[in-house]
DNA sequence: CCAATATTATTCCGAATGCAAGCATATATA
DNA sequence: TATATATGCTTGCATTCGGAATAATATTGG
């Protein structure tokens, strides 16, 4: 039996725990932002008027309406999204983006893009990079929430 | 600039929600343990003397020595780790793995083992996987709480 | 048209976590 | 030696999360 398929599970959750730790502080003290926050920010900005319902949220989070609704209201107060009640459906309130909210995203979206980078600046290829992202893209295939 | 630092970082935060989601189910029911209970009796299954101070348990799980005196109490009473006090600093007290806890991370691991197996049984060649570990791990390289 | 079921969002409650504080013990320094 | 500092662990408190229950609305089937 091969060991490669655990072996890639455990690094991948070991990394994981990297990733928050290298990446949660700096996000929070320079965006106020916590990675769920921007995560969820990054969503919206790349949906369709800018705007989702809190289910399609959760499922692209990987979360629970709950924590949809609570995540949601200090970026409310924030000022960073807003709600916009559906026309033909009154259950539907969708989460969407104000101009301070597009603004702070593509800031906190810099932050992250330089830290990816920091991630890899020692001793990896352009072409190990790539592939990473192409396996672990490959694991994630078919999912909901993809976010590129 | 390159995107794929970033979008590696991204497909990684995703696979790792993938991983939760696939995981933590199963893994509860059949053995009655949480991924987090399971690591950590990893880490012990392969510590010397199968032991650990619970400082060294919180760096490898990236967590704190709260969590892990927490963490650490139902395990006792289901009677899959111990305490044990060092001879020489009465500071420490050591969780160290009973012979029950043996034989359930054993249990544990071969299901987790399995379920990463299932997790590329579809289009991914051996190599790819090997590679993706080994990526994966290179990432990881140099921290602490390498789980292999 | 009406009843049964499904969907969306929110609130309540229990579980899990980290931080800060506190306690006990060990090590370093004067 | 005596004091100051560091280390290991635990507990209290605040925060966050998911699941169940609830409420409002929509859809489906008779």
């Amino acid at each position: 039996m091969s060991n490669a398929p655990f072996a890639a599970v455990l690094h991948l959750l070991r990394a994981h725990s990297l990733l928050e730790e290298r990446f949660a502080g700096e996000l929070a003290s320079i965006h106020g932002l916590a990675l769920k926050d921007a995560l969820l920010l990054m969503h919206l900005a790349r949906a369709p008027l800018t705007r989702l319902s809190r289910v399609d949220l959760a499922k692209r989070l990987n979360a629970s309406p709950s924590t949809i609704t609570r995540t949601c209201l200090p970026l409310e107060k924030l000022g960073l999204v807003g709600r916009e009640d559906d026309q033909r459906d009154a259950r539907l309130s969708y989460v969407v983006l104000t101009d301070a909210g597009r603004a702070r995203v593509a800031e906190a979206e810099a932050t992250l893009r330089q830290k990816s980078a920091d991630l890899f600046s020692d001793r990896w290829s352009e072409a190990e990079i790539a592939t990473l992202a192409d396996l672990l893209g490959r694991l994630t295939a078919g999912q909901p929430g993809r976010l590129s």
